[in-house]
DNA sequence: GTCTATAATTCGATAGAC
DNA sequence: GTCTATCGAATTATAGAC
C-alpha cells in the first residue's frame, strides 16, 4: 500500500513522540516506533536519517507562554499555573523534552534554552533586571518541571491522584512569590 | 595486582554511582564502569552477577529524614529544605535514582516508595491524617526533586548559581506551605 | 514508496586459563 | 583474583530489489 509521503512521515512522528515519552531516547528504538507506526524501520531511517535526527523532529518545542505585559501582578503566579497544567495535560513534546533531557544532551541543552529564554523573557515584563527575571524563572521551572516529573514520569500516587484545578491551586502561590516575592 | 575482594568491590560500586547518576540506567554501560574503576569488566559480573544487581547496590538510599515530633510546626519547611540541600549536596545514590528513575522502572518504583513512606511518615508527625499527609509529601516532592533536576541534571545556569543558603532560603517557604498551609 | 537482507556495532553475559 | 576470548542478542544504519 502506497501512502504519501507527508502522511507516512507524520505517522512516524506522533509514534516516535510517544515513544520518546514514554521511554526516554535510549529505552525507544526504531523498530519500535516503526512498529507502533504499522511501518517498516528502514523507512524511518529513510525520512529521518538517524535516530538523533528523528528526535530533534520530535522534540520541537514552544511553550506559546501568554503575554505577560499588562496583567496585574498578584495575578502573575495563577496565569502560570494554568498555563503550565494545560500545556502538560496536552502537549507530548514536553513529555519527551522531559524524559529525555536526563540522558540526551541535546534535550538538556534545548530545555535550558526554552526556560532561560522563552520564561525569562515573558517574567521580564514583571521584573525588570534582565539577571533578576533570569534567577526568577529559574524558580519556577523548579517547581513546574518538579511537578510534572512527579505527575507524568515518576506517577507519585498522591500527585496523580490530583485533578488539574487542584494542583494549580497549590501552584499558583508559590509561583506568584518566586515572580513576585521578596528574596 | 591482586587485591582484597571487599576494596574491589566496593571500587566498582563507587565507580557504579558515578556512572550511573551521570549517564542514567541505559547509557551506563558495565564496561565503561569497569574502566572508571581500572578493573576488568568481567569483575563487575564477578561481584554483582548481573548490570540490574550492581545498579540496585548502587541505588540503595536512605533518607535519613531528621525527626520531626517535637519541632515547631511553623519550623518544618526550613528544617526540611536544610535537610535536603545537605543531601543532595553529598549524596550520590539521590541523583542516581534521579537519573534513573526515568527510564527504569525498578528505580521509579523505589522512588515512589521513599517519598510515599519515609516523607510521608515524618509528616505525620505535623499532619495526623494519614491519607492528607500523603498528598503533603507528594507536594514537597514535587518541588524538592524539581529544584534537584534543575541543579543537577538539567543545570539551569540561574539554579546552579544559587547558593545553597540561598536555595534554603527559596525553598523553606514553599515547603512549609505545602505542609501546613490550608488547601 | 515499501520491503528484504545484511553489514557494522555494541553490549550483557559466560567459560575457562593462569 | 584477574584476564582473554567469545557467544548471543539487540540495535543503528546501509544497499538494493521490486
Amino acid at each position: 500500500m502506497k501512502r504519501s509521503a507527508a502522511a507516512t512521515k507524520a505517522t512516524i512522528l506522533a509514534a516516535a513522540r510517544e515513544r520518546f515519552a514514554a521511554d526516554g531516547y535510549e529505552r525507544a528504538t526504531i523498530r519500535a516506533v516503526a512498529g507502533d507506526a504499522h511501518i517498516d524501520p528502514s523507512m524511518v531511517m529513510r525520512y529521518f536519517g538517524s535516530k538523533e535526527r528523528l528526535f530533534a523532529a520530535a522534540a520541537e518545542l514552544d511553550l506559546h507562554l501568554p503575554d505577560l505585559s499588562g496583567v496585574r501582578h498578584r495575578s502573575v503566579g495563577r496565569i502560570l499555573a494554568v498555563h503550565f497544567v494545560e500545556r502538560w495535560e496536552t502537549d507530548e513534546a514536553l513529555k519527551v523534552l522531559l524524559r529525555t533531557a536526563v540522558t540526551n544532551e541535546a534535550a538538556a541543552a534545548r530545555m535550558r534554552t526554552i526556560f532561560a529564554s522563552q520564561l525569562a523573557h515573558a517574567i521580564g515584563w514583571i521584573v525588570s533586571d534582565p539577571a533578576e527575571a533570569a534567577l526568577r524563572a529559574g524558580l519556577v521551572a523548579t517547581q513546574v518541571l518538579g511537578m510534572a516529573f512527579c505527575r507524568y514520569v515518576l506517577q507519585l500516587p498522591p500527585v496523580t491522584a490530583m485533578t488539574p484545578a487542584e494542583v494549580i491551586a497549590w501552584l499558583a502561590p508559590t509561583l506568584q512569590r518566586y515572580v513576585t516575592g521578596s528574596r
